[in-house]
DNA sequence: TCTGGGGTCCTAGGACCC
DNA sequence: TCTGGGGTCCTAGGACCC
């Protein structure tokens, strides 16, 4: 029996949530906007097809969004997290060990003839479009490297593509090292230099000769393309390693406030999110950026802050990074962005109790699980701990998100008879 | 005028130790 | 006069991905 990696992947995923409430829209371009509405981030085919490449500024397509009449969307997240959501609830029915690996893929395991696992991939592309009304594409190889690839095969084909080894083979001289997984600008330039183009030029080389010119990576890149999976399903077992959240500003801003209060921001959301997963923190970072376009360039700085403790309450956590922002402001300065990341988690179950645990920090424990409840019940935002400024000043710009269908009882649509 | 946010993994280099 | 080298741990930052 053969042992095959699938991935699923979902067509233009945010056009398709999008066009999931809109069907007016199918067959017409759309696009939707990373936040402040500054890039585009997802294209419908009638864009690519256009040549809109992928993360263009929008400033720079309005001639073509006007001469195409592009439908245009903000990011809208809770959104795209719920149609995910059930996408692969779907798929995990179906095949019960799924690696998901980011909102809109997920590798699983295939057993069987080449004939029969591709009639299962048919199969289950046809289950998955049918429930959620999201259009994906399934690729079929021995490595997850190669699946990758055969998943773009696919999706210019009948929308599923399994590439067995001789297949595989024949086509490794036509393929550029630059379309495979993994294969940045940096890694592809280093290729040209060492005078590798193609797949079929890399993988003719000596194991030693890629450990020693490419290190690990190159290593693992080498047996995933000849056909050797230098990666299971293991990513499925492990939990969450970090959580970030950050944010540009509408505007640059000089003021130490207003970099507190969307600091205090972030950290509130991320605080949730660590309580929601049920671990605790030891370690975070604060950042303070500036734009990334212009003088202030190098002007921004970050702070990791190492706790006694570990913690998951805000009010502990939002003390030591109001500390940061003093310590990181720098007067002058013009901020574009500010952001908080949490690592080094440890299980909130059975965790050591401090003795230098204050009463007040034993009271603002208990209250925390009181505040996420309210929280999730009436909406992200309605219950908030610490103060909060009157501004919105650092806030991101969201001219044409689409309403909250499937996450807030005011926004889904009601059929009309 | 206007250029995202959320992740993972790896590596280089400093601090420290014996 | 002579002035090591190897190990570990940690962190910042690079590279890549969607």
């Amino acid at each position: 029996m053969q042992k095959w990696v699938g991935l699923l992947d979902c067509n233009n995923f945010f056009v398709s949530c999008e066009r999931l409430f809109r069907p007016d829209l199918k067959g017409k371009p759309v696009m939707v906007l990373s936040s402040n509405d500054g890039c585009v981030v997802a294209r419908s085919q009638e864009i690519k097809d256009i040549g809109v490449p992928m993360g263009v500024p929008l400033f720079q397509v309005k001639d073509i969004i006007k001469d195409n009449n592009v439908a245009i969307f903000s990011s809208h997240f809770a959104l795209y997290r719920d149609v995910s959501r059930r996408v692969f609830a779907v798929l995990r029915r179906e095949i019960n060990a799924i690696e998901q690996y980011s909102i809109d893929e997920a590798f699983f395991v295939l057993v069987g003839s080449a004939e029969s696992v591709e009639a299962r991939a048919l199969v289950l592309k046809d289950i998955i479009e049918r429930e959620t009304g999201i259009p994906v594409s399934i690729g079929v190889a021995r490595s997850k490297t190669i699946a990758k690839y055969a998943s773009t095969v696919a999706k210019k084909t009948k929308g599923v593509k399994l590439l067995a080894a001789k297949e595989w083979k024949s086509l490794q001289s036509k393929i550029e090292l630059r379309e495979i997984w993994g294969v940045g600008a940096k890694t592809s330039q280093t290729f040209r230099k060492n005078g590798l183009l193609t797949v079929a030029d890399f993988v003719n080389l000596e194991k030693r000769t890629v450990k020693t010119l490419f290190g690990v990576v190159g290593e693992r890149l080498l047996s995933e393309l000849n056909e050797i999976s230098a990666s299971g399903l293991t990513r499925a077992l492990e939990p969450q390693k970090s959580i970030l959240h950050t944010r540009s500003f509408k505007e640059t801003t000089l003021d130490i406030e207003v970099l507190k209060d969307a600091v205090s921001h972030h950290l509130r959301e991320a605080a949730e999110d660590l309580r929601s997963m049920g671990f605790l923190t030891k370690s975070f970072t604060v950042y303070l950026g500036t734009s990334r376009h212009g003088d202030y360039l190098l002007q921004g700085g970050s702070k990791n802050l190492i706790l006694l403790t570990p913690t998951n309450d805000t009010f502990t956590l939002m003390k030591e990074a109001m500390k940061a922002v003093d310590g990181l402001y720098k007067a002058g300065v013009l901020y574009k962005k500010a952001g908080v990341l949490l690592t080094d988690f440890s299980p909130a179950a059975g965790a050591q109790l401090s003795f230098l645990e204050d009463e007040r920090e034993i009271r603002t424990k208990q209250l925390m699980p009181l505040l996420d409840l309210v929280n999730k019940k009436n909406g992200r935002g309605s219950v908030l701990l610490g103060t909060r400024l009157k501004t919105d000043e650092w806030q991101s710009a969201q001219m044409k998100k689409s309403p909250a269908y499937t996450t807030n009882w005011k926004d889904v649509p009601t059929v009309k008879a």
